[in-house]
DNA sequence: GCGACAG
DNA sequence: ATCTTGTCGC
C-alpha cells in the first residue's frame, strides 16, 4: 500500500504546523464509507532510551475481527514527542510498515486523534489523508476539548466539543472502564466513527483492530531487542 | 506567565 | 510510549 500524497517529515515544528493545517483541508468527515468488509489496525512501539521505533499494523475482517493479516517495520526516529505533531514521529515508520501490506484494507483505525486536534489532524487524519483512506482515531487520553462523562454501559457515549464544534466521542467499549476517545480521521462521519469502532470492541476496552496491532508490535520489538 | 498536553 | 509485581475488582 503505497500513499498518495508524499512530504518530507523533516520538518520544523512551524513548518509542520502549517501543513497539518494545509492538508487538514483535504479532510472529509461527511460520507458514508459504504459496507466495511476489512479494518486495519495500527500502533507503535520503541524502548525507553531509544530512537528505533517499531510499527505494526494488523488487518482483520469486519465484523468478525478474525485476524487475516499482518506486516511489521522498524526505522530509526528524530523528531520530538510534542502534543499536537505526534504523526511527524509515527507516520515515517508506519509507512514503511504499510509498504509491505498487500491490497488497501477499508478502513484503517489508528492509535490517536482523527480531527479531534488543535489543527483538526491528529495522527489518524494525517495518515487518512496520505493514503487516501477511510480513517479513524481511536485514543486512549483526550487531546482537546471538552466532554461530560458518558453513561457507563458498554455503548455509552458523549460528545467531544472543541471550539464550538462537536469534534468526537469519548465512547463506552466495556462497561465500567475509562472511555476511548473516537475521532474521524478521513471520508467518515463523526456517527460512523463511533459506531464503527465501538463495533470493533469485543470484551476488551482496546478495539481488536489496535489492540492486536499493538500485541504485534510489542512482541516483534521484544524479539528484535533479544538479538 | 500558567496550565494542558494523543503516544 | 516505556519502566514494573502484585493486587483489587468484575
Amino acid at each position: 500500500m503505497k500513499p498518495v500524497i508524499r512530504h518530507s517529515f523533516n520538518l520544523s515544528f512551524g513548518e509542520a504546523a502549517n501543513l497539518q493545517e494545509k492538508l487538514s483541508a483535504k479532510v472529509s468527515t461527511a460520507g458514508k464509507s459504504g459496507k466495511i468488509k476489512t479494518v486495519c489496525g495500527i500502533d507503535v512501539s520503541y524502548s525507553r532510551g531509544t530512537n528505533i521505533f517499531f510499527a505494526g499494523a494488523v488487518v482483520l475482517s469486519f465484523p468478525d475481527m478474525e485476524i487475516l493479516s499482518s506486516v511489521t517495520a522498524k526505522d530509526t526516529v528524530f523528531f520530538p514527542y510534542v502534543p499536537g505533531f505526534l504523526s511527524f514521529r509515527e507516520i515515517p515508520v508506519i509507512q514503511k510498515c504499510l509498504l509491505k501490506l498487500n491490497g488497501k484494507p477499508d478502513v484503517i483505525i489508528a492509535d490517536g486523534q482523527g480531527i479531534a486536534h488543535p489543527r483538526k489532524f491528529g495522527l489518524a487524519s494525517h495518515i487518512g489523508v496520505i493514503y487516501n483512506i477511510v480513517s479513524i482515531g481511536c485514543a486512549k487520553s483526550p487531546l482537546v476539548g471538552e466532554f461530560d462523562e458518558p453513561p457507563a454501559k458498554k455503548g455509552g457515549k458523549s460528545p467531544i466539543i472543541y471550539k464550538g464544534a462537536k469534534v468526537g466521542y469519548a465512547l463506552r467499549t466495556k462497561d465500567n472502564v475509562k472511555p476511548v476517545f473516537v475521532s474521524p480521521g478521513n471520508l467518515i462521519s463523526r456517527e460512523d466513527a463511533v459506531q464503527t469502532a465501538l463495533a470493533c470492541a469485543r470484551r476488551y476496552r482496546i478495539p481488536e483492530p489496535t489492540r492486536q496491532a499493538h500485541m504485534l508490535v510489542n512482541n516483534f520489538r521484544k524479539k528484535h531487542e533479544k538479538r
